[in-house]
DNA sequence: ATAAACTTTCAATATTTATTGAAAGTTCGA
DNA sequence: TCGAACTTTCAATAAATATTGAAAGTTTAT
């Protein structure tokens, strides 16, 4: 099989993923084939490696950057703008985690955290119901944002690590 | 505030949230309302307070328990199904996390193991960053599955909470 | 066996979301 | 200051996805 070939399946696969958590299908692409490339890639070539529009290209790579995925780069003698993906599978999961975290979980817990304080008119076992429904929501997601400490820890620390790995 | 209305509130944003992360919202919408209320709804229920055809109603009730996020009850003396959601948050976590790496997962695995074993026609260089990826990904997947290992535990077992804890 | 009560299906339609590409904007060397 | 090289924008369009609702199917009581 050419390197190209596995690339491309790469890129489509990644897409696809993508779209299923929500990432647009042409960003999730740009990713892949950053990813996968060994050197910076200029709009154009991934213009024409993907087949996408230089808008759809220009927009999306912003957005990469946006989420830190994606960072520009100058080549020297050239006047055109290269992008390179972070490498470092970790670092960039970490990024993503963070972004989607404050753009997803903070309105959920801005809404709880509302709902919570009302004062709310209804039968009496319903309302419970509900607020109860709001506090373990609350406590879930103050679980998940522990979760991702212990990831960073076990990112990087080694002792910790063999320890989760002791315990499991 | 009347509980109706914190109940319509939670019902439009979760129905949000479940979209960005690409998830239908009336899926989402229909959860959340069986999620706040105390009792099993029945499908018109469902139809006329979220405004939802029957249809629709219908197939995403199906897929919701699928997901089993939601179960049939029958009323005593009733022809109609009733719908009740997993009230224990932590178990429709669960519940979802699961289905998620069934769905989205276990593609991945497969591309990449297939990739990892290919033998690439390229310049060494470059088949090199693209396997070195390959196995990066698959590392990172794999302590993602750890992590959710890790979720279990912090679930239910108090000691390693507490151990968890004093290590953060 | 019939009909009323209820559920399921799916082709048509509407809605949302992503993509295009041409035009406007910017930068930079000569 | 000009114009070539390159980037950005965004209204129009296309594609993907969700939703509708009427008709067909099923179940159950009589």
């Amino acid at each position: 099989m050419k390197l190209q070939d596995a690339k491309m399946e790469f890129v489509q696969t990644w897409g696809s993923i993508g779209s299923a958590w929500g990432i647009p299908r042409s960003m999730a692409q740009i990713h892949a084939l950053l990813l996968a490339s060994n050197e910076a890639l200029s709009t154009e070539e991934v213009m024409e490696t993907i087949k996408l529009s230089r808008g759809n290209v220009n927009i999306n790579m912003r957005e990469l950057i946006n989420w830190r995925l994606v960072s520009k780069q100058s080549k020297l003698g050239e006047r055109k703008e290269f992008f390179t993906a972070q490498h470092d599978i970790m670092s960039m999961a970490q990024n993503i985690v963070e972004e989607r975290k404050r753009r997803e979980l903070e309105p959920v817990l801005d809404l709880l955290g509302r709902l919570k304080k009302e004062q709310l008119e209804g039968s009496k076992k319903d309302v419970e119901h509900f607020k109860k429904l709001m506090q373990e929501l609350d406590d879930f997601i103050k679980q998940l944002d522990q979760l991702s400490d212990i990831w960073l820890k076990l990112k990087d620390n080694f002792f910790f690590k063999k320890m989760i790995k002791t315990m499991s």
